[in-house]
DNA sequence: TTAGGCTACGTTACCGGTAAACCTGACGCA
DNA sequence: TGCGTCAGGTTTACCGGTAACGTAGCCTAA
């Protein structure tokens, strides 16, 4: 990288704070200055120094660090994309890293990415080691949870509660008056978020005198297989279930592929009900019941919540972004 | 951010610079100072400043900067993944950013990655603006050009060439004994890898005597609802077709669907044929004649050309990640 | 007439590392 | 005894910006 600011300084026959001033589009120059020194600028094709500049200074960095759980996640990818939209039109830079669920991977991604001073950072979820919790005080750049909503959050929280989304998927199934339901899950790592629905789902059928009769947890990755091998384990061990809660989407249309292999006729011998609004999902014959995560609003509302933070406003301390329950043709 | 190295070589009785030496793990201190110096660091919390390692020297950068397409696409979500883990375990940072399919967006995104001054660049599509192309060698960084495979590259290469895939399932389908093919396509924006399987589909069907018949080809995203209306439209217009080839997977699904809505069988009455490798592709009842691109290993593959140039070994220039033709039950 | 304020700059000091050169005492060896 | 060598350090000089402060020249109002 041959030109720098000294370069430019020398060329226009100006200092190097000018030049400084200038390019960053501040006052204390003239018209005529401003003009040399951006030609100068432009034929010597200079590139600023970021690295420079956000070392020198520390209120000048643009680098965000986000984390999320798999980069392979069709939502989180939206939450990404969500974010990144937010951010590069402001002129921030997104680092990313996965935890795999693991908050070890995370400890490592935080400790990482804190050596770059960001100017902020996200998270998802709200599941941290206690060193983390102390990188991130210590770094002291604002932090977003997303995802899953806190009510005491570390700094800012911008997500739902998975939770209630179990609870109202419980509640809706109840209405439509399945009495007998089970859970299928699947646990590559311990995702807390799917217990968290699964507690919510639990409790509010406990309530209405239906508990939850039988549940499979898969030690798996939770796509379409484990859903449809998941939903014959359960099947063959209790039989007279009424409706199935899926840990997911992907898994829910797994459960809906076995069901169709069988003959099982949804949803008038089994309900099934997903969780999270998989895409794919439309390419399904019936519409498949399930609670819409709106990921793209998660992730613009994460990065606004920053920004405004950055630039010294208050900042939400809690956004909730709500879920949608989606009635469909198969619960 | 409190502790430095100067407060820690003042606690433990020593000079910065063996204290910079201790923390990475160089040579030319005693085992005793070495002690001293980790556990100080330790007990201050002392986190380092990547900024001023990678501003003061050159050689010590870790970030690498990748542009896909979008970021919500599933194949780029694996091939950003393989990157990811084979960097962040060789204790890289990934700095990521989307094109929109636009030369110019990459351009605004090379200009923002390159004054951090990254180790390395890693940019899908082998289609570039002139100005990027000046600026990539201005920052005279390591470039990966990922996915659609060049001959003559910037610096290096990994994919595949779109253009034999196209070949390739021609060539397929007309084994199957199809004459009178379609094709069915989307272009957001100029998406130039799809044309370039159109092409080479085109030739190979045309030397055999048996040119495409029909294209529609959708001013849409190329998702489901565009690959079911795009096929009712081309249908509309030449019903007489006897194979669809589609732009992606996520397209011929709902071509599939349309099919299946309007009572036309697959693949007895009309052979449909996607590429990609989605993997919900996988829910439907009949296999779907595809062509599956190696995503985590053209991550993998990217992210290794480019650790091996860092190194100062010479790295492959070109590397082919093969793909594979699925043959399936609807072609 | 002069204090005060404004514009349009220039100067200086620093951010926290790293490379490279330099130092020093102990030891081996001719 | 003198000299080279090596381990185990220290010193110095940057990297390229930015904040904070200084200042000359000009205008204005009391």
């Amino acid at each position: 990288m041959k030109a720098n600011l000294e370069d430019i300084a020398k060329a226009a026959g100006v200092s190097k704070m000018t030049v400084s001033r200038v390019l960053r589009g501040g006052t204390g120059f003239s018209d005529d200055t401003r003009d040399r020194v951006v030609k100068v600028a432009e034929r010597l094709g200079y590139v600023p120094n970021k690295l420079a500049a956000a070392f020198g200074s520390y209120q000048a960095s643009t680098l965000v660090g986000m984390c999320v759980p798999r980069l392979t996640s069709g939502l989180f990818a939206h939450v990404l994309d969500g974010v990144d939209r937010a951010l590069s039109r402001l002129g921030y830079q997104l680092m990313i890293g996965a935890n795999n669920h693991s908050t070890a991977e995370e400890e490592a991604w935080v400790r990482q990415i804190a050596s770059w001073r960001p100017a902020g950072l996200i998270l998802s979820g709200r599941n941290h080691s206690t060193a983390t919790v102390d990188l991130l005080r210590q770094v002291a750049v604002p932090v977003v949870e997303i995802w899953d909503l806190t009510t005491s959050p570390i700094d800012m929280s911008v997500g739902f509660s998975h939770y209630d989304c179990g609870v109202e998927m419980g509640q809706f199934l109840l209405r439509r008056g399945r009495r007998r339901a089970g859970y299928v899950g699947a646990l590559a790592r311990a995702d807390v978020m799917g217990q968290a629905r699964l507690e919510g789902f639990q409790a509010v059928l406990a309530q209405a005198g239906a508990p939850l009769v039988d549940r499979e947890v898969l030690l798996d990755m939770p796509g379409f297989y484990a859903g449809y091998y998941g939903l014959e384990t359960l099947l063959a061990r209790t039989p007279d279930l009424d409706v199935v809660y899926f840990h997911n989407d992907d898994m829910a249309v797994g459960g809906l592929a076995y069901a169709q292999a069988k003959g099982i006729r949804v949803p008038e011998d089994l309900g099934i009900a997903g969780w999270g609004g998989m895409e794919a999902a439309s390419i399904l014959p019936k519409r498949l019941t399930t609670t819409v995560v709106p990921t793209t609003a998660i992730g613009k509302a994460a990065a606004e919540a920053l920004v405004a933070r950055l630039k010294g406003e208050a900042g939400q301390e809690v956004t909730v972004v709500p879920t949608r329950l989606v009635p469909g043709e198969t619960g």
